[in-house]
DNA sequence: GGAATAACCTGGATGC
DNA sequence: TGCATCCAGGTTATTC
């Protein structure tokens, strides 16, 4: 399941493939890989068609690629074009968003589909040569599509990977994540401070923090010491402080063992899964002794998801 | 307006 | 062996 730490693996991997590459064309062959493009498969393939890549940005689980306009010879027409990363020439990207189990694979050229192929982007890099940026997808909870870049409300730059002050309009309204250094652990206080939701309902809401799933939202908790349905006004200072700590520590442990794959779900740009579900310690484990006291991990259904805890270290709130 | 819930989707695992 | 059911979960629309 992709959740921060494997999408900017994926951005990582595609980041110098992609960077300064022009797509010379796309083969959309299932049009539910753009349930957020606005337009038909014809319409997003010519959006595409032409225009040149300048960097890989995430921000969260999203992933975008902004465009300018630009040709295989390097002969810019048309709209403006900066010729580099940030500045006045981005308007547009493609937005990527894996749900549940997207890919975006590295190909070469004319390289046989991939079982649940969505979308292809054929592209030709100055250094590389040419290259297809392969969109596959199990679930089709993911997609792609293009959007108009907006500036950011805080001017900062919009994510890990770009140095302009914009994001897709669509994420526009996802919050940061905990690694980015515009962060406000401040804002994030005062939040949890307005709702008495269950923490782990707050940490799932991209709107008030980004890049947490259910698995790392689970490790965080476990690592803090914290009921998952613990009241999130009910937090002291102290406690959410020890709580983006553990957050920050489990999603740079993660990004450093290249993610968590389970059943070859989530994969980096190579086809490669990640390590980090063998360094679980609460998510998966349900029967299994914590890590900390002996005592069994118990899982419990939790809004449509499962909660993985340990019922003596993490106690429930009164 | 905020919070909670259902729906979307596919394929592997499980039970009968 | 074959069929039916359950389960996984990120996002968003709908309902309360």
């Amino acid at each position: 399941m992709p959740e921060l730490p494997e999408v900017e693996v994926v951005r990582a991997g595609l980041a110098p493939a992609v960077t300064g590459a022009t797509i010379l064309g796309a083969d959309v062959l299932d049009s539910r890989a753009l349930t957020r493009h606005v337009g038909d498969p014809a319409s997003f393939e010519a959006a595409v068609t032409g225009r040149r890549v300048i960097s890989a940005a995430r921000r969260g689980k999203f992933l975008w690629l902004p465009l300018v306009e630009g040709r295989v010879d390097g002969r810019v027409d048309g709209r403006a074009d900066d010729g580099g990363a940030g500045g006045a020439g981005e308007e547009e990207a493609i937005v990527a968003h894996l749900g549940m189990s997207g890919q975006l694979l590295l190909r070469s050229p004319g390289a046989a589909a991939e079982r649940h192929e969505r979308i292809r982007l054929h592209i030709a890099h100055p250094d590389h040569g040419e290259l297809a940026v392969v969109f596959a997808d199990q679930r089709t909870f993911g997609s792609l599509a293009v959007d108009r870049l907006v500036a950011t409300g805080d001017g900062a730059p919009g994510g890990r990977g770009t140095d302009a002050a914009a994001t897709p309009s669509q994420v526009a309204h996802i919050a940061r994540d905990p690694l980015d250094p515009a962060f406000s652990d401040t804002g994030f206080r005062a939040r949890l401070a307005r709702t008495s939701s269950a923490i782990k309902r707050v940490l799932l809401d991209q709107t008030v923090v980004s890049g947490i799933g259910n698995i790392y939202a689970d490790e965080s908790l476990w690592a803090a010491r914290i009921h998952p349905e613990t009241a999130a006004d009910s937090l002291s200072t102290r406690a959410v402080n020890r709580l983006l700590d553990e957050v920050r520590i489990v999603l740079e442990r993660a990004l450093a063992e290249g993610g968590t794959s389970f059943d070859a779900q989530y994969v980096n740009v190579n086809g490669q899964a990640g390590y980090f579900a063998h360094s679980l310690r609460a998510y998966g484990r349900t029967g299994e002794p914590c890590l900390r006291c002996g005592r069994p991990i118990v899982r419990v259904s939790f809004t449509n998801r499962s909660s993985h805890y340990c019922a003596h270290c993490q106690r429930r709130p009164r």
